[in-house]
DNA sequence: CAATGATGTAATCGACGTTTACATTCACGT
DNA sequence: ACGTGAATGTAAACGTCGATTACATCATTG
């Protein structure tokens, strides 16, 4: 029975036909299911053989894809990086040009809102233990265009006389340890014990980044 | 638990003398085990069978002594807690009695500087990933008091007239997560993209706890 | 000194990452 | 249209891990 018309890797094939044995897109559909692997039970929760299971493909299959689960888990750093760069991306779009310092909170803002809703991803991105950071360009790239966003921000503040007498390169570093302290509080479950409860945490991100920032600020 | 119950069986085996059957201290000895891997590999290594065969026992055994490897991560977390409790305590002895501010930067300073030295260590009491917080008392009854120290000594601060009008609670918050986040980028590797050497951190995390103090000193 | 409980071992289980040999399908040159 | 090699799937296995179970050894004590 020749079946005539093969969907190849059409949209959805019909719900009765059987499973073809290739899957058209299973690289990406692994990384999904291990976004959705991680967001459910942290970074540690994502296995290869779960996101086989849910792609619904044998436990050998991934590695057609990936060398190893650090690949796959580099694979996944990489979309929660590129969704991460969005979201800063579109906040400093709606931040006003001409205030480096009013940028500067926006992006801290934008940092922490994303870290706040988006654990799991964050703490990928965040740390080596979880992919190699080396090995991706990538993230590493992102990252340095942070910092030095930053960076140029509390330089143009200052050249503006915003800023009290600081060192720049020491503040840049204090503001990055406070931002990535508060994501990671939030991640690693400090803020129960701070009776920070969970519908406030974004409200206090903010007052925490503003008492930073006046604090740079020339009185 | 006084830790002087040493020789149970007679004395320490002559060398020559077949291994008992009977270990003598397994408990201490795993504990032990597990801090040394830990401090090798990062809290993800340790595990419950390396921890046995250092300690040169079946991999069985450990299970007499914790239930689960969460419960000897948890003894792990309370002796590497009683070791910071400890470095913080000394530090706080011989810092200035009536100057409020100096001995909140000297706390801050302590913890960094026991961070810096005991990373791994410092990772597992620091998150809930590697044991269960709320069922080790001790933990949280130190990270309580260290809040509260924090808190009071803030307190102190301003009632000193030391600071410009803050919302302590705010503060409180901003400061652990400054302190916290240092920490945690010297612990997921951030440092070296920041352009901050090894040798340098220490100095580096005074810099910036030395920035963050002077924000919050009334101008 | 015998009973009992504490503490060790051996064997086993299921989950995991990974590898190997083999099966199926796709893509492309003839 | 065909046939062949590359791409991509499966099945089965290996070693490691945490954990459980049944059994062995030993220390304590009535």
């Amino acid at each position: 029975m020749p079946r005539s018309a093969r969907p190849k890797r059409s949209a959805a094939r019909p719900a009765s036909a059987p499973k073809p044995y290739h899957h058209g897109d299973l690289k990406r559909v692994l990384v999904d299911a291990a976004l959705v692997l991680a967001a459910e039970g942290g970074p540690e929760e994502v296995s290869v053989r779960e996101a086989a299971r849910r792609a619904g493909v044998s436990p050998a299959a991934p590695f057609r894809h990936f060398e190893s689960r650090e690949a796959l888990m580099s694979a996944v750093a990489e979309e929660a990086q590129r969704r991460f760069r969005a979201e800063i991306a579109r906040a400093m779009e709606d931040a006003p040009a001409d205030d480096p310092l009013a940028r500067f909170r926006k992006l801290g803002l934008a940092y922490l809102r994303w870290a706040m809703r988006n654990p799991a991803h964050f703490a990928i991105i965040s740390s080596r233990a979880h992919f190699d950071h080396d090995a991706s360009v990538e993230v590493s790239r992102d990252n340095a265009e942070l910092i030095a966003l930053a960076g140029d921000l509390l330089a143009e503040a200052a050249a503006k006389g915003q800023l009290r007498p600081l060192d720049l390169v020491t503040a840049r570093i204090a503001a990055r340890a406070l931002v990535y302290g508060f994501a990671r509080m939030h991640i690693d479950g400090h803020f129960p014990r701070w009776g920070v409860a969970e519908a406030d945490v974004e409200r206090t991100a903010e007052a925490v980044l503003d008492l930073f920032v006046g604090g740079l600020v020339r009185a």
